[in-house]
RNA sequence: GCUCGAGUGGUGGAAUUGGUAGACACGUUGGACUUAAAAUCCAAUGGACAUUAGUCCGUAUGGGUUCAAGUCCCAUCUCGAGUACCA
């Protein structure tokens, strides 16, 4: 019986589907374990062998935890909305639901073929409205939260209201907008409904703000920074300008330093939690507030990690976007400052980024008092101070900051050294460490860390500064002027949101003619003719029917592509549950995720985002754990590798790789389909599918046309795209599944190259030919007692599989296999109580192989509900080890000698080598160094 | 520029606390079987010299620690990822 992997595959394939095998239960007696994956997008291209990786991955590992035991949660989903789906959309009218459900299908089925374990009843999709009808829901919590600083947790909005009407807001120590009035609890009470409203929109974690943006005239959309390459949209690469714009922010900066905190709690990638912590940006320092010089005494606050070097500043730098900008400029100034902004803001992000070197700034002609010397500091502006962060202002020190220096430089403004023994005449110091203070009244002879606290001490009694923490994060704009996304769930009273009530959720999509913003650039939604809340009815109407007394107009942003990912690791645990996100049963049981896998590429947007919302949920009391995922792994990248036919300038002709010789050629891609595994050309095949190179000449080398190979991402457009159908056809789901994790350790990226697949594929075969010794390869197993060396095979085998699944080495084991196989092939092993412990071993890895020996063996029960095999250290015991006998340090021969023999016996043995004496040829070694069980090296 | 990660045969990669470098595969070469091909099996395969032993060199480069270094330390080079004037 010959190994048939595509009838045995679809086999299993059905059977598990059949049996709901890997449906997972809310309350089992058994310990929970949750294997997660980042859930896709369904793209209209399918999947590549890139994609996969971390779903094999996860899958072993989810198989692994069944046999041990545990009721395993691995579910599956879509994060179903998105820009592509939208674009194609824009081309074609096609209903981006239509084209996503399309995609899904591919999807599922291209997932299906390589034998998941998901538990696809569980399965979401946010673009469902079952689905969004919770996102929207936490929308609402968070609009109807606040931060409060004092129990350093979100709240209820209510008790802020509480507070407001009973004692104002002048105690309420909250993470809220900057341009706060103070009230008392009268005030407050007689300020009208929209007045209070207004008021509490500046302490509610999702707000509405005036945000400067980046707006892409082109998509019509607002783009976040990581969707910007160099300047333009990295879709279309579409230019972006800065625009202002009221949207919906979430007021994530609460949680900066919960965000930094909680980092320390979870075993993530240690490049992953720097790449957060680089993104929230920490800095500490203090606040200080100078005042100009003239009668008016403006308070300009700056932010300075360096109070210490605060004797040093001889300027000020505003960015020219500053709003005391205008009122400061004295009219000598007043043209050159106005040229110097509006030039600014000409000058595109991309020109700003290109051009990092050029000093540009101008003079105000305004001028602040230094807080302790009362001497005049000349106030410039500058475009590399940047209006989004800090307070967009700075003390500028020349002889401590390089960026300082060199505008002084420019400008030719004094640089006052002020640090005792350093010259400053060539390039500023900024080391913190050796820095002993000059030239600073009461700083002077200090330390940097004294420096800080005497100037942190000394502002502080001037009232001009105090001690500070800045973070570089930003709160996050949760608009989008875009179709395919959640609806808000909001509608406006004369201009102020409101919720609408969670009874009537979710709020579904609208229909609309066109997918583009409209004619006066609001969203697409401002296309729906059917976009109206009824206060009354409770639900959407007609536009017709606005009254502005019982029906409004509803909001016309959608939500954000992170909106849907930001908790859908919980839903999966009740994913039908229509009366709540989750059953409290289900989040108790389940708690959090185990290992979550997925790409790095998600490590400042997705992973943040979700950590966010995971706090805030906890904070109101709806999870038990702050921190959703215990551990995550990142999997490196399938890169392609591309081959390239070489075109010579001038004759047009094609030339084999190795013949080119210095001749001026162009690469061209060729189709990797076209190649095979010698790197030879298929030219008829290319000539084919290039029709321009149909009647080419093709300058061959031993008759053959060798083409260049280069390692790229795997895409499209460079022809380099091998797809897992066709080689689940010729080699099945298993042999993918193991070379996937044959080709290198998980998280590190590797070229995908199909022609190795051969080696996990007879390794396959040989495994089914260990069960197949009978007369026409039939199915023959025994019960006969297993020698000794089969035994020892077996063990070595389960602990080291049992050691690489633990510390997601799949790849080493995926080689322990094959040298298991090997060695009970040489064996002659036919023993049920070998191949039987070996077939669960090897089910996490290749399942249906395993399951159809399984079944073969008598079972009825699906292999996956197998215990795994207890490994037993005994067989492994030796009594004797073969040395390596070094001399100084390189290794001459082996000699085979018993474990039991002391330091000193193994030494006398080994002296009395002859080979030994022939090494060293009469000198008597200086030293000679045993170590049991391991080594001998002779010195001398 | 800064932060992080990585450099091992023709290729993908192995190598526990420092203890036989190159496991396991791919590829290549030779052989068996076959009319032939495929499949399968056997042997060789880091480099150089010697081809019988054997000797020398080898884990990006240069130093160092050690009886012993791919592994630890210092410096340099190259590649990859993240970030972009963060005061």
């Amino acid at each position: 019986m010959i190994y048939d992997f595509n009838s045995i595959e679809k086999k299993w394939q059905k059977f598990w589907a059949d049996n709901q095998t890997f449906k997972a239960d809310n309350n089992a007696e058994k310990p929970k374990f949750y294997v997660l994956d980042m859930f896709p997008y369904p793209s209209g291209a399918g999947l590549h062998v890139g994609h996969p990786l971390g779903y094999i991955a996860s899958d072993i590992y989810a198989r692994y935890k069944r046999h041990k035991g545990f009721n395993v949660l691995h579910p599956q989903g879509y994060d179903s909305f998105g820009l592509p789906a939208e674009q194609y959309a824009i081309q074609t009218g096609q209903h981006p639901a239509i084209t996503t459900e399309a995609n899904i299908k591919t999807y599922r089925r291209q997932l299906d073929q390589l034998g998941f374990s998901f538990d696809w009843s569980r399965e979401v999709r946010t673009s469902d409205p079952k689905y969004y009808k919770w996102t929207q829901w936490i929308f609402i919590q968070l609009f109807n939260s606040w931060y409060n600083i004092d129990s350093d947790k979100a709240e209820d909005i209510a008790s802020l209201i509480t507070i407001f009407s009973s004692e104002g807001n002048t105690n309420v120590n909250a993470v809220c907008d900057e341009d706060i009035i103070l009230f008392n609890a009268a005030e407050w009470n007689s300020f009208t409904t929209k007045k209070q409203q207004e008021i509490l929109l500046q302490y509610r974690l999702t707000y509405l703000a005036e945000t400067e943006v980046n707006w892409c005239p082109a998509l019509g959309t607002v783009l976040a920074n990581d969707e910007i390459v160099n300047g333009v949209s990295e879709r279309g690469g579409h230019p972006v300008i800065r625009k202002k714009m009221t949207q919906w922010s979430m007021r994530i900066s609460a949680y900066a330093q919960r965000l930094l905190d909680g980092l320390n709690t979870i075993d993530w990638p240690q490049p992953l939690k720097d790449s957060q912590t680089n993104w929230i940006g920490r800095s500490q320092g203090a606040a200080v507030t100078f005042y100009t010089a003239d009668e008016k005494k403006y308070p300009i606050s700056v932010f300075t990690t360096r109070p210490d070097t605060i004797f040093g500043v001889s300027f000020m730098t505003l960015a020219p976007e500053h709003e005391l900008v205008a009122e400061i400029t004295t009219s000598e100034q007043k043209a050159e400052v106005e040229a110097y902004i509006e030039a600014t803001a000409k000058r595109s992000e991309r020109d700003r980024m290109a051009d990092v070197k050029t000093i540009s700034g101008a003079f105000t002609g305004a001028y602040a008092e230094h807080p302790f010397t009362k001497e005049p500091i000349p106030i410039w502006i500058g475009d590399y101070v940047l209006a989004g962060y800090g307070t967009g202002a700075v003390m500028s020190v020349p002889c401590g900051d390089q960026r300082d220096y060199d505008f002084a430089k420019h400008f030719n403004i004094p640089i006052p050294n002020i640090f005792e023994g350093v010259d400053i005449s060539e390039e500023a110091f900024a080391d913190k460490e050796k820095t002993i203070i000059a030239n600073s009244d009461f700083l002077n002879g200090l330390s940097y860390k004294k420096a800080v606290k005497t100037a942190i001490y000394e502002l502080e009694k001037l009232g001009q500064g105090k001690g500070k923490i800045n973070y570089r994060l930003r709160d996050a704009v949760f608009s989008r002027q875009r179709y395919w996304g959640e609806p808000f769930p909001v509608y406006y009273v004369d201009g102020m949101p409101q919720m609408i009530a969670t009874d009537y959720l979710p709020i579904t999509l609208p229909e609309v003619e066109k997918y583009l913003p409209t004619e006066t650039g609001e969203p697409p939604l401002g296309n729906a003719t059917t976009w109206a809340w009824d206060t009354v009815a409770n639900k959407v109407v007609a536009n017709a029917e606005i009254d502005n007394k019982r029906v409004w107009p509803l909001e016309l942003n959608t939500m954000p592509g992170w909106a849907g990912s930001s908790q859908y690791f919980n839903r999966y645990m009740d994913p039908h549950n229509n009366n709540a996100i989750f059953s409290e049963e289900a989040i108790n049981y389940w708690q959090d995720v185990d290992l979550y896998i997925g790409g790095s590429e998600h490590a400042t947007g997705h992973l943040l985002y979700s950590r966010f919302w995971q706090k805030f949920m906890f904070d109101r009391g709806f999870v038990p754990k702050d921190e959703f995922a215990k551990k995550l792994i990142n999997q490196g990248m399938i890169t392609g590798t591309s081959a390239f036919v070489y075109r010579e300038e001038g004759t047009g002709n094609v030339i084999s790789k190795n013949l080119i010789n210095g001749k001026s050629v162009i690469p061209i891609h060729a189709d990797v389909s076209l190649v095979n595994a010698s790197d030879e050309l298929d030219v008829e095949g290319f000539r084919n599918w290039q029709k321009d190179y149909k009647n080419s000449e093709f300058i061959l080398e031993d008759g053959k046309y060798i083409v260049g190979r280069e390692v790229e991402k795997m895409s499209k457009s460079k022809y380099n795209v091998v797809n897992p159908d066709a080689i689940c056809e010729e080699y099945g789901a298993d042999s993918l599944r193991l070379y996937e994790m044959f080709l290198g350790p998980l998280e590190q990226s590797k070229p995908w190259n199909t022609a190795g697949i051969t080696g996990v594929h007879s390794f396959l075969k040989k495994l089914w030919k260990l069960y197949h010794s009978g007369a026409d390869s039939s199915f023959v197993i025994s019960d006969e007692e297993p020698t000794k060396d089969s035994y020892k095979t077996l063990h070595k085998t389960i602990k080291k599989v049992e050691e690489d699944i633990e510390n997601f080495s799949f790849n080493t084991s995926v080689s322990t296999f094959m040298i298991c196989v090997n060695e009970l092939t040489a064996q002659k092993c036919t023993s049920k109580e070998i191949l039987e412990p070996l077939a669960i071993l090897v089910s996490p890895y290749a399942p249906h192989i395993a399951e159809e020996l399984w079944s073969k063996m008598g079972h009825s029960k699906s292999i996956s509900t197998a215990e795994f095999p207890k490994f037993e250290p005994s067989y492994l015991v030796e009594s004797s080890k073969k040395y390596p006998i070094s001399f100084n340090g390189k290794m001459k021969f082996t000699m085979e000698l018993s474990l039991d023999l002391s330091k000193d016996e193994i030494e006398e043995a080994v002296m009395e080598h002859e080979k030994t004496q022939q090494q060293l040829q009469g000198r008597t070694p200086k030293k000679v160094i045993v170590v049991p069980g391991k080594i001998v090296n002779i010195v001398g």
